[in-house]
Formats: structure tokens, sequence, C-alpha cells
DNA sequence: CTAGACTTCAAACGATTGTTTGAAAATTCT
DNA sequence: AGAATTTTCAAACAATCGTTTGAAGTCTAG
């Protein structure tokens, strides 16, 4: 009956350590609530990952690894098909994510780890993510630059440093927007990547 | 010769304790390290603050209530002089968060520690703050209606907790913009609520 | 000056932290 | 089948956590 039979250690440490750093932050969350709460021995985090360290960027390189190349691939194809906008791009980079978090085996908590890591202003957090992820942000940032040609480099960046901050609060679902009776999870997050969208690309080009 | 001499055992621990919850979080900053940057015995944090959940409420409640003072202070001036605008109401909203964060006391780094608030989803923390300083973010939310009549209340909402993200994010200063060699901090804040004034004011009427 | 209140201090409390150990159990390979 | 390897387990490690204690020190009012 127990639903997490069918995964492995392994998979069932990370899910449970996705979820509890999500609610609680990585200090705030233990090794004792995480292997309770995956219902396996203590000893099987250092077993399998090493340490508490290496378990925080395991959970992060699970999910990140194919959500890059899903927006990587979407922002090539729109390129190449010379569908490029401001819309078309943001999409690129929003959809994956709202899959992801719609995805049944636990992605809809990711994002709001994701959020807590860039809280961690000067940690090795901040350091792998930007060496190991860095890349997709700077090709998405030249995407912009294309598109934003009238705006000199200084003025670009700023902008850009503020969409980010929108994307990655509004995705960790900080904001006070509650779902509404009757609608579905898809459908509140598909409202939002839409009103996402809308108020990105006017305030990148206004 | 030492600066902290002419504070009061309860400043030191609300400054000390102020800057380490924005570098480690709220669970990683312990009331060792603390008192330890505070020069203080470990037993006054109990004495002066009754426990850390204490400490943390009083760290916010020592610049929000101020803070939220000035914020409204220039909205209702904006209002009786009939200047409200979308730029002049989110600049009575920002100026005195940019002022606070250029006061020479360490009022740099509170901001950061608020947007780790934002990422405590569930937790004592986000209910003490909407208990206690909700009615800031009421009031503005009411002086955004009256300036977007064409929005309905839902589309309104979704653009205002956009809004929020993008100003909250920014300001705790997470982006990866760095002061340019040659600028001051104020001028590098100034910059910044500039941009995020002009990026925000687009987005909400978009 | 002295009594009383306020503040600081070193030391210790039990609980919890991440990590390690070596033996038991389960699995894989020949 | 048995040998070898991988995985799980209970127990313990030293270190650190928030909090409490009671005495020593500092300050203030009468």
């Amino acid at each position: 009956m127990q639903q997490s039979a069918q995964f492995s250690t392994r998979q069932k440490i990370l899910g449970a350590a996705e979820a509890l750093f999500a609610e609680r932050g990585f200090a705030g969350a233990s090794l004792r609530q995480v292997t309770a709460a995956a219902k396996v021995n203590l000893a099987a985090v250092n077993y399998h990952f090493g340490s508490k360290d290496n378990l925080i960027e395991e959970v992060f390189r699970r999910r990140l690894d194919e959500l890059s190349r899903r927006r990587l691939e979407r922002l090539a194809k729109l390129e190449a098909a010379g569908n490029a906008s401001l819309e078309t791009v943001l999409d690129a980079f929003i959809t994956p994510a709202l899959e992801l978090s719609l995805d049944r085996k636990g992605g809809s908590v990711f994002m709001r780890v994701l959020a807590r890591a860039f809280a961690e202003h000067n940690s090795n957090l901040r350091t792998f993510l930007s060496d190991n992820y860095g890349y997709v942000l700077k090709d998405f940032a030249a995407a912009f630059a294309r598109l934003l040609p009238q705006l000199d480099k200084q003025e670009l960046y700023w902008r850009l440093d503020i969409a980010v901050g929108a994307l990655t609060y509004a995705m960790a679902d900080f904001g006070m927007i509650q779902r509404r009776s009757g609608e579905s999870e898809r459908e509140h997050r598909e409202q939002m990547a839409k009103h996402l969208i809308h108020f990105t690309a006017a305030g990148l080009r206004a």
C-alpha cells in the first residue's frame, strides 16, 4: 500500500529532503527529520550522499539538469524558427518550470527550494548553482539583448536583474495569492505564468 | 576605541543578530554566534528577549515600525496633494526602504532579513509580519486599485503580487548586479530604485 | 552610605546536530 | 549453491543547540 516502496532509498531521501528544505530551509531541516519522513535509516544519507552539503547539491542537480536542458531547447527552437520575442523567450524560461511544478513526483516544491538558494547570499550553494547552471541565464540574457537593442548594457542588466527577481519570487509561490476554490492547480499555475509573462515583458520594454 | 561601547547590550545583540540572520538565516545563525559577534554574554539574549523567537521578532519590530510609518506618511501626503500616480506611489514605498538601507547604523542588511522572512512560508514569522504590518500593504494596494480602475480585482491582485516579488527581491540585493567601482553605495541604491520604479510601473499598467 | 533593583557572568542543563562505526541483512555474481 | 559485494541498521561519537541557574557585579534611590 505504501507508495514509497517503489522508490529507491536514494530517491526517497531526495524527495523528503526537497520537501523539508522547502518548508524549513537547509539549516532548519535536520537529517533525522529527512530520514524519518523518507522512512529510511539515518545513516543512509551519509552512505548514499556523503554529507548533508552533498545531499543539498544533489537535490538541485536532480531537477536542474533537465530543467536547464528543456529551457535551452525551447529557446533554441524559437531562434531557429525566427519566433523569438520577449513573450516567447519568457515563455521558454517559464513553461518548463511550470511543467516541473505540475509533475506528480513532487516537483511542486522544488521551485521554492530554488528560491531559498537565492537567499543564501554568500554560501557555497550560490557558487555551486552559478558554476553549474549560470550558462542558462547567460544564454537567455543574450537572447534578451538581441530583442532589446535600444538598451545599453547597464540598462539591460538592471532590467534583467529585476525580471529574474519577479520570476523567482512568483514561481516559488511566495506571494499572497491563493488558488481559488474550484480552480485546479494546473489552471492556477497557468494563470500565474500568463500574468508573469505579460508583466515582465512590459517591464523589460518599458 | 571600540565603536560598540556606545550601544546598549540590547542594541548590540539586535545589530549582530540582524547581520547574522541576513547572512545565515534564522536557523543558521546560533545565539552563540550572535552573542560572540555582539561581544556580550550568551545569557544576555534570554535575559533581554526571553527566547530566540522573540529576538527574531524584535529584529523586525525595531526597523518595521518606523519604516511602515514613513511609507504611509509619504503615501498620505501624495493623496492629500493629489499627486498620486503609479510612479509616485511606488516611490513612496521604495524610498523609505532605500533610506533605511543607507542608514549608517546597519540598516543596510535589514532588507535582506526581510526577504528571508518571505521564504519562511508557513512559520510563525510570516503570521507575525502579516498581523502586525499587513495593513501597510493593504493601504498601498488600495492606492493602486484607485490608480488602475480598468483592472478587475483578480487581475490587480496578480500584478501586485508580482510587483511585491520584484521589489522584495531587488531591495534585498539578491540579484547579480554589483556596485560599480567608483560608484557610491548611495548612487547604486538610487539607480536601483529608479529602475525598479520604472519597471514595476510598466508591468502594473501593461 | 546602604538597601534594593537591575544587569552580567561562567557554568551547566538536557536535547539535538552531522557523522562514524561495525555488525546484520539483502542482493548480486560466479 | 556459496562467495563477494552492496545496502541497511542500531548504537554511539563529539560538537553544538537554546535555555536555565545562582552568584557576582553594577547601578540607582532613599
